[in-house]
DNA sequence: TATATTTATGTAATCGATTACGCAATTTAT
DNA sequence: ATAAATTGCGTAATCGATTACATAAATATA
């Protein structure tokens, strides 16, 4: 309950003004060196900590940065704010965490209330398109904003995101390369960008590959695995059936294994599945299944590092950056056809 | 990049004072109606926010609290986040994460920059059992502290851990009740409070059913994947081998069921395994992973509660709460014998 | 009408740090 | 020896809000 030292308890024990004090901790030039050393040992000694509240007040830098996602307990996330932290903590700032629970309202809320905390940025995965006032706000405050993975398209502001096309295209000329003609498309909410390019992705590989494009073979599914099974119920009452799935989330593309299994198809020989996300799990299924990874990690040090370039930058210049990592396809066994395994091939992990 | 409209400009614009209308806005009664209702509607017009900062420096309490975390992107601990930014976030407090990658020296660290931030609480999942200064400095300094899951052993500290002894209690009892007398454990190190309580739940366990307990059973590995396998190994050299393994990790339950199948053991008929923490892919895996569930999200916001109780105590009477969480054994087809099945066991999911 | 009470607002200190400016004291230059 | 330059430190303002205390005006009471 001992009342925290401030610098003015040091001054006064030391018979000097709280100005000296500060400078003598700061390092300024302009003090001797006897003054300094008798400030550096009374701070020791009395153990003072710089209150950094008053420190942000008066130079208007919190050292806060908020980071607003749609959850914290998944794997992507998780990852991505972990390497958020690992990147601006040695830079001395904090993170300070949002959920939106893919809540619009959420969101903005919780926009203005970094705002208000006086953050010294905000990186974000958005849950909707519109470009609502609390951006606009962010905007001409000045704070520097990132969007990572999911971004609304604003004039001057910076994104890191993966390729999502190349994923989706990636992974369907996998499927194709294994001989799959009639491929079926798990699809998120498409008027999120992420999924539309997936499914772009998707459409041109076929195109590419000469395979007719089947509009009944695009399914708009959430990403559980009950939708997954449901869906995957659907397309098998089609004729012809596909024989493939490039799943948009690896929770449907789990659904639908389990259905496939429950109805004795044989994967990957009869049927081949790949899904979207690198979700932990994927990896350690007996049936292990194929995935596009998105270097959450690596997402999420990058948006921190777009973040320090933007403060970093003196130049007033108003910098818009683009990032667009290249989505990894990891193939395992739902996807891959042993009978074709060719030498170059990456190896099943 | 307009300036931030501060009490100051609403007070020049209406020639009254700031304190009038810092009043006015905090609906304060010694204000008359038509002021208030006055400077409310030109704060809104002049789109005033407040500082939370200056809030902060002048009140003593930032609204921050502090977690600390071995790392944020497992299912565990992103669920516990989770659970104390839901219970925190209505109360008006933000969420500030560190990771201390179970470094020591990272946990004080983490510590020492909370307390410079001014955050209103620190809660933490420590990574030692030494009490070091940066946690004393937080009793000192009279901030709210919360251990969750891992905790030390601290006069007049709060903490919100789950029964580990009846975790490996109660999955010890259920391999005992499927038949198996040979049981083995992966303990994980033993200085760790947690590890040391499921190690000794399941000693008891063993001994309440009168079955002797064998040292050589008994492996301290690491919760990977790697570590089980090899820790099998070992196990299978032995004379007589084990016919079941308690594992106090899922991924070391992972690792130890991929080597049996390698083996071409049965599970579970001729070896059960039940793992800890309910991991998300032990539920997903077609050989589910039996596990004992933590309850992260309860554990995240019953912590986020204890710290709420603390700064609400307004009586300066120090509080010491333990909260203890019943954890829950998830029996799934890795130790679920199916000619044993009974019907009042819970069924597989 | 004179006094007491209430009401609404202003004054100024405070939270803890930084920093532009000014002024002695000291050092250097002429 | 005198002027000029440098050094070291104090003074006071600032960041943006809250609040104890003071005070003037309005109202109530005697």
């Amino acid at each position: 309950m001992s009342k925290k030292t401030t610098i003015y308890d040091i001054a006064k024990k030391l018979d000097i003004t709280a100005a000296t004090v500060s400078r003598a901790l700061n390092n300024n030039p302009k003090i001797s060196e006897a003054t300094r050393e008798l400030v550096l040992k009374t701070a020791a000694k009395m153990n003072y900590k710089q209150n950094r509240l008053a420190l942000a007040l008066q130079s208007g830098k919190s050292n806060n940065v908020g980071v607003i996602v749609p959850r914290v307990d998944s794997n992507f996330f998780g990852a991505i704010i972990r390497g958020v932290e690992e990147e601006l903590n040695p830079h001395g700032y904090h993170v300070i965490i949002c959920q939106t629970h893919e809540d619009e309202n959420r969101e903005n809320e919780n926009i203005d209330t970094l705002l208000n905390a006086q953050v010294d940025g905000i990186l974000i995965s958005t849950t909707s398109n519109k470009i609502t006032e609390p951006f606009n706000r962010v905007l001409k405050k000045n704070t520097p904003l990132v969007f990572f993975d999911r971004r609304k398209t604003m004039n001057g502001v910076s994104s890191v995101t993966i390729n999502d096309f190349e994923g989706g295209y990636k992974a369907t000329k996998h499927l194709i390369e294994q001989g799959c003609t009639r491929i079926a498309h798990f699809s998120g909410n498409r008027s999120i960008e992420i999924f539309q390019e997936r499914y772009l992705g998707y459409k041109q590989a076929l195109i590419d590959s000469g395979i007719e494009f089947n509009e009944d073979y695009v399914i708009e599914t959430k990403s559980n695995r009950e939708a997954g099974s449901n869906a995957v119920k659907l397309l098998l009452e089609l004729n012809p059936p596909p024989e493939a799935i490039f799943s948009s989330g690896d929770f449907a593309a789990l659904g639908a294994i389990e259905e496939l299994r429950l109805r004795n198809i044989n994967i990957p020989e009869e049927f081949a599945v790949v899904g979207f996300s690198n979700e932990p799990f994927t990896k350690f299924m007996e049936l292990s299944i194929s995935s596009i990874d998105q270097s959450p990690l690596e997402m999420g040090k990058m948006a921190a590092k777009v973040f320090l370039e933007q403060v970093t930058n003196t130049d007033n210049i108003k910098m818009e950056k683009k990032v667009i990592l290249e989505p990894e396809l990891i193939i395992r066994k739902s996807s891959l056809k042993t009978s074709l395994i060719k030498p170059n091939l990456k190896k099943v992990t």
